[in-house]
DNA sequence: TATTTTTCTAACAATTTGGTTAATAAACTT
DNA sequence: AAGTTTATTAACCAAATTGTTAGAAAAATA
């Protein structure tokens, strides 16, 4: 029937993409997740033994995402720092944005399973040690730890800002885009002094 | 026994806010929070019926926490503005840095009940509302949610950074406080132009 | 087309977990 | 101190949820 062999296996994991992104480990129904997949339960035990084998599936997608998120921001070696910093902190910002549940999935593994994220560690400081030591790019660590911070809390942040009244979420969501290119930009023009 | 009448009531509130706050709803057993009272498991049950009633309690317990850290900030009201906000920033920073679970609990909070918050917005919203509308200050409500933002995302952000393994969570904390308050001093100029 | 392997189904089993109850102990009240 | 209310316990129960199994259907292979 499907077109790829495996199409229903893949049904299955994007469904409990979504739902344990939601809902996280515990929140999440197996039966959910199966009838979002168009699927009847067994199938998804057929595929993923237990719920936690089908957990480790997504968190693998997740944290490669996250991976890729900060490798392609410093993808970029053209231009002046100051170019290819501002590059970096928008792309990854809109690389984030089209993974917005991505911060609060990672910020939540990392308290409750902190050892699911060395793997990312690793495939990530291996994507930019040359940035890391590139001698024209000073504090180099902080700067890079100071990206992915204020950008992922952004998306971390929206929700709650908007809830409370303040703006829309994408209202907030625009304006931090520019605040945080400006607040690295200024950040790196003073540690440079 | 006990010196307060409701001495185990309080050891199941304070053990149930542990786990909570660590685990969610979904996440937390009674069982646990039972045994970290050091309490039977039908002596939770006598105090609160059920597991989202004393979910409940630690809820409100937790969104006056996160309502009083506003409020707290902007309570001094002499100096000049400048003064005032510098001391804003730091004072909110400084009470989440007591109740560091907070963020992430409330960010998931909002996320899968959003409702929940809604108490929140009308008590802070009052307890800040000659501020949102003093003519002396500027774009009140935006600074005042780039405050909540800002700090809120350093507390959510930190676990994350030191298992990248950029810096302790205490180096990025301590440097995260003092940017906050540059960030949001410069932002307050830059907006008054 | 016969055979084998893969995928899927429906009903069932096991476990975890929240919640109850009936009897007991402790603490107040008078 | 007797009686009444409040607090606690241990054993039990029911519902929800994960996981299994034996066999049918479909697909691949020969």
């Amino acid at each position: 029937m499907g077109k790829h062999k495996d199409s229903k296996r893949e049904d299955v994991l994007v469904a409990a993409e979504e739902v344990f992104l939601k809902k996280g480990l515990e929140g999440a129904r197996t039966a959910e997740i199966a009838q979002k997949a168009g699927v009847t339960h067994a199938v998804l035990h057929y595929w993923f033994n237990t719920k936690e084998e089908l957990f480790n599936a997504v968190l693998q997608r997740k944290m490669e995402d996250f991976r890729e998120s900060v490798v392609v921001a410093f993808s970029k070696t053209e231009g002046t720092i100051e170019e290819r910093i501002e590059n970096a902190v928008g792309v990854h910002f809109d690389f984030i944005r089209s993974h917005p549940e991505l911060p609060r999935f990672i910020v939540n593994e990392v308290c409750c399973n902190p050892d699911n994220i060395e793997p990312v560690r690793e495939a990530m400081k291996a994507g930019i040690s040359d940035k890391l030591s590139d001698p024209d790019f000073p504090n180099a660590a902080t700067i890079v730890s100071d990206i992915i911070s204020l950008n992922l809390s952004a998306f971390l942040m929206a929700p709650v800002i908007a809830k409370l009244g303040f703006c829309t979420e994408d209202e907030f969501l625009d304006r931090r885009r520019q605040e945080n290119i400006d607040t690295i930009l200024l950040k790196l023009k003073h540690s440079s002094l």
